[in-house]
DNA sequence: TTCACTGCAAATGCTTTGCAGCGCC
DNA sequence: GGCGCTGCAAAGCATTTGCAGTGAA
């Protein structure tokens, strides 16, 4: 997902040129640290305006992208299709159920979940993995309203 | 993103407005027998064009939007956040485990995670399950070159 | 000095919507 | 006939990009 199929930049970081350290991008980078889930580009960038932090909605789009490109950062679809991003390695791990109607979220822990993905990842040779997994479905309340 | 092997048309819709027949419709459902794999709206309206079956492109979306409400059809989203649809019942429900440098995908079965999706909404009054995984790290040569 | 990085605004491309006419039930 | 369904064109939105000015190395 960080790099479409038909990417030609299969190898990476090969010869790209120096990256530079910039007001923008450390605004970015320390706001990622602070966030646990996922969010969009739109909404970072609200979350940077409102701290004052001077950053452009382009800037925020180009930034993110080429933290995606190098694997700084997971990349991921909203039911929306809006792109949300994630810094990697976070620390409390967790999953959420949602209901699709009301947007309630429940937070689950799954430790199943957890060593089926290291399971499948070394079975296929992945290294440094990682995962999301979200289930969506109808809470109680909503799904009464249904009938 | 699928609902699992659970009742295909559940819950035949509370009360929405009956729906009528009519060519665009049953030319949209017809296109999506034939075909296999996900197809975007825009693709889908494209082969109903070249097969001369006039259908607008907006009675399009309304039509794959209306059949995902009621399930009968599954949406996933695709790495451009573009939306793809696909007949329900089809093929076997699997996940995808993916490169997050080169986007290679491998997909996976995981009988493990339907039934703990199914018992994990159960035991929080959730019905009408869906759920998402998504697993990356890095394919076993985008491993090495990080070497 | 060099050239990657930024901001801004215009441009994209997918998706949604307002409206008026059409045709299924 | 009523009203859901269509087509068309005009928005809406997230995301990208051209360009010229700015600043990190």
């Amino acid at each position: 997902m960080s790099s479409p199929s038909s990417s030609p930049a299969a190898d990476a970081s090969a010869s790209r040129p120096p990256e530079r350290n910039t007001r923008q991008r450390a605004a970015v980078s320390r706001a990622l640290d602070e966030l646990d889930d996922f969010v969009s580009t739109q909404e970072l960038h609200r979350i940077l305006t409102e701290r004052g932090e001077r950053v452009s909605l382009a800037t925020a789009y180009r930034v993110l992208q080429s933290m995606a490109d190098d694997g700084r950062v997971d990349v991921l679809r909203a039911a929306d299709g809006e792109a949300v991003y994630r810094r990697c390695e976070v620390s409390v791990h967790h999953h959420h159920l949602v209901c699709r109607v009301c947007g309630k979220v429940v937070e689950v822990q799954a430790p199943a979940i957890e060593s089926w993905a290291e399971r499948i990842a070394a079975e296929n040779g992945f290294t440094a993995v990682e995962h999301t997994v979200e289930v969506f479905g109808l809470c109680p309340r909503c799904s009464a309203e249904r009938r």
